[in-house]
DNA sequence: CAACGTTACGCTCTTCGTAAAGATG
DNA sequence: CATCTTTACGAAGAGCGTAACGTTG
């Protein structure tokens, strides 16, 4: 059994049993990937892949319980390396964030300018997504470290991190009726057309399940995945928003108007997540810990043991 | 990075550093185990091992690190040869079992008689030891199942299944006064010499603390790990016996009167533990539910994935 | 017949074992 | 100086790539 193997195993299955592409990915020969893929189940005794005549058209049983095996030994041996790169490049590597545009464009910033001046040779990359792609991201090894206030709690090969509490705003026009009407209610917020976040975004859930219990039936007119999106409209006129405090900026948004509805919403949660049998580059940790103060490395891994 | 130089790492550092003897445990020349470590620190670009000139002296810290991540893919590829002889060699392989000195006794006997009936091929190692031996040995891979009432239900490595409930009962030589002065009590139990338990053994720890609780103090003159000495003793006259009820058998202790205890001292569970990433033979399961028939095989998944 | 997987074969690089040399306490 | 590790070197073996062959839809 050789790492190779593995590596040759989890190839074809993720390219669709495709040996050629798989071959290509690998940098490798096909005819190479096929013999090492024969020897391995000989040496195994059971086919990994069903064949039908020479194409190969499924996974087996045994095959698919290999498969997820291959999976953690790979991940494991990535992880070896990085131990060595941690500790001979301390200021090389890269790192990858997946995280949602409302993170990204008015949480992260501040964090990312501390970590580039700290590790400027460390290559940055930022995904966005959705709540559920980052915690597939973070699932699949492609990110890092994910960051979400939704999904991101609830997988069981990730530990989710509280980062940061955060709670509701209202945005509208300048002089719109909503902005003297006070004090806010949740009823008198349900009279006017409202823009706010796509369902599975930024604690929508907690807004719906708020509206719903309290019998009121918000007139949602149109949502949108970005805090930016939805300003644009609001100062267009189709109706008042209700985003994330943090993505009102009185300086860059001049042509809005920002009340408090913390007394409204509870609090959400912002969440990082980590793969559970990851190994974190100090680097890492050092990011974290500029997201969210309170995550030193200590805190992070004792979250890790548990 | 090869498998190969994960096995010569690890067997590196169980032999105590000494790379001759770790080389004749792998059936390798030394030099071979040596120029592959070697290899290894070159690629990852990290000492594993501290040196003093020539001699390994001890392990670095990233080595550490490294050490214990070789050991989770040796693991796993270890569980990768067992998924290939479980689909092919169905009624090959062995099983090894650590348990206690009661258990091997008293209760497993017609778990393995049924289980050596159904597979007569499977070779079957019982380990005996005291409970906290009897989780290392599972922790270590040495033993696939291991069975004990204490210890083995708090190792995180581990997942414990409830095995069966059993309580406690008095043994004395026929006409003992204990056996006449009803209803048996704790206040009355403490007047006798006793003869029980080691500690840390078959829930002697509940015992102790349901006498302290109470305010009595037992007079125990003896403590074994072990049902048959303690019966041996109480038979000689040096007390009464506090032991685990399915350790007495009519039958052949014709020389003991026995006394339902109960409603003395709380139930004790005993659990089965296995290793939380080991991949179980279908005998396997198959042992496991002769011993406790409510854990059949979907049971044990789903306790293996919590 | 186009796309794909397997077989065949020669080349190269690795690994392994023996022998010798160097270091340690 | 006995024990242990590293270096050196030749033989055996494993892996890889090209080319040819066989199948499948």
């Amino acid at each position: 059994m050789k790492l190779h193997q593995m590596r040759y195993i989890r190839e074809v299955a993720r390219q669709n049993l495709n040996v050629s592409t798989a071959a290509e990915a690998l940098h490798t020969s096909q005819p190479g990937v096929s013999k090492q893929i024969q020897l391995l189940e000989q040496e195994l005794g059971i086919q990994i892949f069903q064949r039908s005549g020479k194409r190969l058209t499924g996974i087996t049983e045994p095959g698919q319980i290999v498969l997820d095996m291959a999976e953690q030994i790979l991940r494991e041996a990535e992880n070896i390396k990085r131990v060595g790169e941690d500790f001979t490049k301390v200021n090389e590597g890269s790192l990858s964030i997946a995280t949602t545009h409302t993170q990204a464009r008015y949480r992260l910033p501040p964090a990312i300018k501390g970590f580039v001046e700290r590790y400027p040779n460390i290559r940055l990359h930022i995904h966005q997504g959705n709540p559920s792609q980052v915690t597939d991201m973070v699932v699949s090894g492609e990110a890092d470290i994910g960051i979400a206030t939704e999904a991101i709690a609830n997988h069981p090969d990730l530990v989710a991190l509280p980062c940061y509490i955060w709670n509701r705003c209202i945005v509208a026009p300048h002089g719109h009726p909503i902005l003297s009407d006070k004090p806010l209610t949740l009823k008198k917020l349900a009279t006017y057309p409202m823009v706010t976040y796509d369902l599975g975004f930024a604690g929508s859930n907690t807004v719906r399940m708020v509206f719903e219990k309290q019998g009121v039936t918000p007139n949602i007119v149109l949502t949108a995945i970005d805090s930016d999106v939805i300003k644009t409209y609001v100062e267009m006129g189709l109706g008042v928003g209700l985003l994330a405090k943090m993505a009102f900026d009185p300086e860059r948004d001049k042509g809005l108007s920002m009340l408090d509805a913390s007394n409204l919403f509870p609090d959400s949660t912002t969440y990082l997540g980590v793969r559970k049998d990851a190994y974190l580059r100090t680097y890492m940790y050092d990011f974290i810990e500029f997201i969210a103060p309170h995550l030193n490395r200590k805190a992070v891994n004792i979250a890790l043991q548990a």
